[in-house]
RNA sequence: GUGAGUGUAGCUUAGUCGGUUAAAGCGCCAGAUUGUGGAUCUGGAGAUCGGGGGUUCGAGUCCCCUCAUUCACCCCA
């Protein structure tokens, strides 16, 4: 009886959902034209040496991988070679990928280069509310820019995409630079051989809450004067809005880097202010849990809603991984596909009629030729129509009321020995009449397609 | 990978301390009636109670195993 659902975490779509996904991909995909972005894609699977090791974090635990075939899986067997049985992975981001696409293309590329890509990416880790082992992904991305201006970019139409959603009120975008978390910590007096974990920690907050984050660094080896100090600093800072909250940053953390760290903060906020359709802040708890990140990391969450709507961040380094090491500066945003559809669903943001035809052409009771209904089908469609012709037999009234269910408007009837002519029936009124084929087309598609 | 919960008709669920033939609503099918396809009424089909094993005179109910699923953790979109 189980055996007919898909595997765990994968799902069938009926056509309301996949019209659902569809709305949402034309949204998104439209907007980030409207900014300039490109379309790219790249294969689903890629070399295991490739996802592997580029700071994907735990995300490559959770790659499927693919089994090497013949020989070769046979010799890695013989060699118990447990390593070394794969030679392709499921792509479990858009980023990894993207790096190596960059590398690959580098000379094609203009010297900015912006792409999205909407697509499915894998992860086998176990399914939850709005999570699963296959889900879509939207990453935009501008390749080539050490300009704060990119993040500016990519924030804007991050935050027009999810207005245009039907997000207006209540998104926030947490901002943080991603190097600024250990030295802060630093700061504070935790060793360097705490900082990465402490930076783990320290992206819990929301769920630990402060005092859960120092109790838990101190179970590494932090000292109780450490965990003091950061939660002195969470509490002087958590009322604060983004200058405030600088300021006390610049008293926390000295130094050229620290200063220079900040200062891009700054400069995406005043880029951004006014201009951008979110409210941006800055966060100094702000971490995120891919390694790869260099610079400026952000996140746009909403307050009903326990996880993040959008992610993104700087890494300039990632690219490099790919063509001798050099940085090649990137940074891009990723929008939660599957968390937006799950809310759009719960909350009626998703348009009727979807999976709607306009017009159901069905024969009343025997005596009609299959012919004259695929022929009447064809002339009403000739008018741009939807039309869906009644393949099987059943009542008028059984066939209307399932192309109401449709949301069909009009039904059109034909009787057994009058074949030039039409019943055309509006659904909702009920009220018919009788004429032509041609005719009938030529009223319906002037009352639907104003 | 770790921990908890839930599996009874197509769907949502009820089912007492273990006790006769497992119940209801929605949906579906047929008929009646009205004003049609909607509304109302009548009738009907549809469940080896997730699967396997055990305890018992007797298991939907208790125990064990298994599978599926949901939630939380981990991590993340």
């Amino acid at each position: 009886m189980s055996r007919i659902q898909p595997p765990k975490g994968f799902r069938d779509l009926m056509p309301d959902d996949f019209k659902a996904r569809e709305y949402l991909k034309r949204i998104i995909s439209e907007t980030y034209e409207q900014y300039g972005y490109q379309p790219i894609d790249t294969p689903v699977v890629e070399n295991v040496d490739v996802l592997e090791g580029k700071g994907g974090g735990e995300n490559e635990k959770l790659m499927f991988k693919v089994l090497k075939r013949g020989n070769k899986l046979s010799k890695a067997i013989g060699a118990q070679d447990w390593a070394r049985l794969a030679d392709m992975g499921l792509r479990f981001d858009l980023t990894v990928p993207f790096a190596r696409f960059v590398a690959a293309h580098l000379n094609e590329l203009p010297p900015v280069f912006k792409r999205y890509h909407i697509a499915p990416v894998w992860r086998a880790d176990r399914p939850q509310f709005g999570r699963f082992r296959e889900f879509v992904q939207c990453d935009v991305d501008v390749i080539g820019s050490d300009s704060m201006m990119a993040e500016a970019d990519v924030i804007c139409a991050t935050a027009t995409c999810l207005k245009r959603i039907g997000f207006g009120e209540g998104l926030t975008l947490r901002i943080n630079n991603r190097p600024l978390a250990p030295l802060l910590l630093g700061a504070m007096g935790l060793p360097e051989n705490l900082l990465g974990e402490g930076c783990r920690l320290v992206d819990k907050l929301d769920k630990l809450g402060i005092g859960g984050v120092c109790e838990e660094l101190q179970k590494t080896g932090a000292s109780g004067e450490t965990a003091q100090n950061l939660s002195a600093f969470y509490k002087s800072t958590e009322a604060a809005n983004s200058e405030g909250r600088i300021a006390a940053m610049r008293e926390a953390v000295s130094g050229e880097d620290a200063d220079a760290l900040i200062g891009r903060i700054e400069e995406i906020l005043d880029l951004c202010e006014g201009v951008a359709e979110i409210d941006i802040v800055f966060d100094p708890f702000l971490v995120r849990g891919m390694d790869y990140y260099t610079g400026p990391i952000f996140e746009i969450t909403h307050p009903d809603v326990g996880f993040s709507l959008a992610g993104g961040g700087r890494y300039d380094r990632l690219v490099g991984m790919f063509c001798g090491n050099r940085d090649i500066p990137a940074t891009g945003f990723s929008i939660g596909f599957e968390r937006i559809l799950v809310l759009m669903k719960e909350r009626g943001m998703l348009p009727e009629n979807q999976s709607g035809i306009d017009v159901v052409v069905c024969a009343d009771g025997t005596g009609v030729s299959g012919r004259a209904l695929i022929a009447a089908g064809e002339t009403l469609r000739a008018k741009k129509l939807k039309v869906d012709v009644a393949l099987t037999g059943g009542t008028v009234g059984k066939t209307m009321q399932l192309a109401q269910k449709r949301s069909a408007a009009f039904g059109v009837i034909l009787r057994a020995g009058d074949p030039d002519n039409a019943e055309v029936r509006e659904l909702d009124t009920r009220r018919s009449e009788t004429m032509s084929i041609g005719a009938a087309a030529e009223t319906i598609a002037g009352k639907l397609l104003v």
